[in-house]
Order: structure tokens, then sequence, then C-alpha cells
RNA sequence: GGCCCGAUGGCGGAGUGGUUACGCAGAGGACUGCAAAUCCUUGCACGCCGGUUCGAUUCCGGCUCGGGCCUCCA
């Protein structure tokens, strides 16, 4: 029985899929326009191990996880404007990044990865259907989600209409009929990437493509829906109130599920004005394994806050030194029910983690931390890399030389070595190295 | 201003109305030519003030501090 924390209920209630043989789960994927920072990569691998928990109770088959690009975006036109190239260009450039910085996650790719440019038509058919209905309307070029028209709006993110328009930020648009109105499509200039439409020629609003391409390829409503806190309000909410509104009340997903964010060192969000931002590419060249970086996005509980550190990553560096030493090379077993439970009871990561500890035989340690995407090396891959010959023969030279009682030059290609970030380990067996 | 969340030992981080995980780091011991790894032992905590209770880190209220959202930021 899995246990998942539902943001609409506001408290974890027993997850049940509408359909045992098709359990579907929508998470928001990226907008792909930089390099993804270990923020952005928080979510991915989050909603990796709920994938992973998913595919193992319902079926390796019965999972459909679809996670976006959003490849259309003023972000994307603006970087594609300043560099002076198309913006598939970018779109293509970040779109493959992500992908890489994902995969050294250890995050497996989703069933479905559809791009937003590639469901325009769906997302036109879908606001046609809302202008109909009389949930949208146009005007000055754009075509606009009528807020009122939707009595349930505002369920998710817990605000009032009178709240919304107190506390708004940003200055309403004249043309607006409601000042939370938001925009389902608006126009492009001749030189700005566009489609036509039965409103001219223009792109769609954020909001729309997630709900356009939920309804193509998921359907009306999904088993779980996931991303960041951030996420709720508004794009949650506006996605909710457009799907539900097109599909006649059908509610958009069954289960919202939303992970905390992740500071850096002291607190604060990343952002690029405080120029504190890391990116999983910026963390990978500096050595550090993405199974490391991995372990470290587990350690904290999915909802809770996580604050990013150096301290974290050497602290995950050491404790997968370990687990790897005690999975040594050993085939996968069965799957700890300890370990299963934690996960199963709102995806309890860090103590699934610390189960891992407790777990004596290999094989069972091995099974259980790939259910976490860990372990997935054998020891002396993950220790020792592609291997190295002229370490091999150092060690060799160090064997040869202890067993002639010279220490004195045993200690010195040791030391050598160590220098070098490779530490040796003898034991009766033999000598191993590994890096440090 | 409105809404929401968090506060646990040197660090990370679960959990619980009463015997207080686990990991990392530290200390002592075993092992080792010496180390490393491993094993054993070990010290260290529940933001502040009230309330409920026989008893609260755990429930309730207030406070302080920190964080997030308030129209396109995971």
């Amino acid at each position: 029985m899995i246990r998942l924390h539902d943001t609409m209920a506001r408290e974890k209630r027993v997850f049940e899929p509408a359909d045992p043989a098709r359990v579907t789960m929508y998470v928001c994927g990226p907008t792909v326009y930089n390099r993804a920072h270990i923020g952005n990569a928080r979510p991915a691998v989050v909603f990796d191990v709920l994938a992973r928990l998913l595919r193992h109770s319902y079926g390796e088959e019965a999972l459909v996880y679809a996670r976006n690009v959003t490849d259309v975006d003023d972000k994307i036109i603006d970087a594609a404007r300043d560099e002076g190239v198309d913006p598939s260009v970018i779109t293509a450039r970040y779109e493959d990044f992500y992908l890489a910085d994902m995969g050294a996650l250890g995050v497996r790719p989703p069933t479905i990865a559809p791009r937003a440019t590639a469901h325009i038509e769906n997302m036109v058919a879908m606001i046609a259907r809302l202008v109909e209905a009389g949930h949208a309307y146009e005007a000055d070029g754009h075509v606009l989600f009528n807020v009122p028209s939707d009595p349930g709006y505002g369920a998710l993110g817990r605000r009032d209409r009178d709240a919304m328009i107190a506390g708004a930020r940003v200055e309403v648009a004249s043309y607006k009929k409601d000042p939370a109105d938001f925009v389902l499509w608006k126009p492009s200039e001749p030189h700005v990437i566009g489609w036509d439409s039965p409103w001219g020629r223009g792109r769609p609003g954020w909001h729309i493509e997630c709900s356009a391409m939920i309804e193509r390829h998921l359907g009306e409503t999904i088993d779980i829906h996931a991303g960041g806190l951030d996420l709720i309000f508004p794009h949650h909410e506006n996605e909710l109130a457009q799907s539900r509104c097109a599909h006649q009340g059908a509610p958009l997903a069954r289960y919202w599920v939303h992970n905390g964010f992740l500071s850096m060192a002291g607190a604060e969000k990343m952002s690029k004005s405080l120029g504190n931002v890391v990116t999983v590419g910026d963390l990978l060249e500096q050595g550090h394994k993405g199974e490391t970086l991995r372990f470290a996005l587990l350690s904290a509980h999915y909802r809770q806050p996580l604050d990013w550190s150096a301290q974290l990553v050497t602290q995950s560096k050491a404790t997968l030194d370990r687990l790897y030493r005690a999975a040594g090379e050993a085939e996968a077993g069965e799957i700890d029910a300890g370990v299963l439970d934690a996960l199963a009871d709102d995806l309890n990561t860090p103590l699934a983690v610390s189960r891992l500890s407790a777990i004596e035989d290999a094989g069972v340690l091995r099974a259980s931390a790939n259910l976490l995407g860990l372990l997935g090396d054998t020891a002396a891959t993950w220790f020792q890399g592609e291997g190295d010959t002229r370490i091999d023969a150092l060690v060799a030279a160090r064997t040869a030389a202890k067993k002639n009682r010279d220490f004195a030059q045993a200690d010195r290609i040791r030391a050598d070595l160590a220098a070098q970030g490779v530490l040796l380990e003898d034991s009766p067996a033999g000598t191993t190295w590994r890096r440090a």
C-alpha cells in the first residue's frame, strides 16, 4: 500500500490508481533555455524514485510517465535573439544537456517526453473548446481564460480572489475582463516564432501546454500530477482550471504531489540575481559523481526543504562508499521490506536510506538500493572506474616490496599514489585500490 | 499585506505522548609492519514562552528565527 501526500487534500492519502493496469503520472519538466541547476534536479530525481516505486508495485509496463519539455517560451525567444539563432537551436542544445544531466543523476527517461511545439494543434483545439464553452475570450489579440467562469478556481493554491488581487505584484493588463484572468494564447510579432490559429498568428501561454499534452497522452484525469512547490500557484491551479473546464468538470489529477525547495548553503533560494546558482554540470565537472548528487538529493524527505552545501556532498559520498563496500559485487536479490515500506509511506527516502545500513545480505542491499536508483554499479566500478594498469603495476610493486619487508619503499609508493588521489586497502586476499 | 511551510545532537536527518532511529564526522579498542578498510565501544539533541496531561521533543496557543508563493521560478 502506497500513501502519498496530496496537496489538494493537504494530507497523506492511500494511493489508488483509477486503473492499476495503466497508472498515469505527469511531472512538469524543464523549459529548455539554460542548464539545469541542482534545484531543478530535485523533482526529476524525487519523482524518478516515485516512478520506480510505482513500476515495482504495479508492473514495469503499467506506469505511463510523462515529463514535458517546454520548448516555446519568452525566455527561449530572448535567448535565441541574444545569440542570433533560431529558437530551435537553443531548445535542442539545452534539451540535450538536460537529458545528459539527468542521466548522470540516474534518472530513468520517462515513458513520454512530449515537446510543447509538437502539440500546438492540441492546444488550439482545447482553447477553442474553452472559448466555445464560455470559459475563455478573445481580447486584443490574446485569448484569456476567464477565472470567474470557474467556481472551483483557487482550491489547489488555497487562496481567494480578493487575496490574489490584493497581492498582485504585476500590473493588470487593461484588456482583461478580470484581474485574475490568464493567457491561453498570445500574438506573435512577425519575426517571433508563432503558429496560425483562429485568433491569428501567435503562440501558447505556459499553462495550456501542460493541459493539452496531458489530455493528448494521458487522458482527462490522471493519477498523479507532480512538480515543485512553486508551481502550485499559478501554474497548476491554472492547468487544473483549464482542463476541468474543457472536460465537463472532470478533475485533472487524482493526487497532486509537490516537492519542497532546495536552498543554497545558508538559506536562500537559488537565483541568478543572488549569483548562487550551481548547475548539475558544474558539480559534475568538479568531479562529483552523479550518484553522489542523487544521494544528497534523496537525503531529505522530498517535501522538506533541503539546504545544499559542500558538506552535504562530502557526507553523501562517504555514506555511498560504505554502502558500495557492503554491496561489493553481489547480484541484486530480494528487496528489503523495511526499505519498501519507507518508500511506500509518502516516499520517505531518508528513512529508506537509513534502513539500507541495517541490511546484512549484500544482494538484498543492492536490490533495495536499486529501487532508489542507487548502487547501480559494482563496487569495483564505483571505486576504480575503468581501471588503470599503471596503478595496478604500482600496487604490484608495493606488494613485492612488502614481501621483501622493504616497508620504506612500500610506504613511498603508497604515499605517491595517495597524492594522486588513489587510496590502498590491504586485506588477507591482497591489496585493492580506490579513487578518493 | 495575504496564504503556506519549516525549526531535532558538531553536521545530515527520521520518528515518537512515557524506554529517544540511522548515517557522516569525533573519541577509545581490536585488526595491521604502519596505515586504510572492517568490527566493537562511546560522547552529543528535540528554537523560546505558556497550556493540556500523571508525563511532551511529540498535542494546543503565542512568540522568535528561517524559507516559499501571491500570474509564466523546480
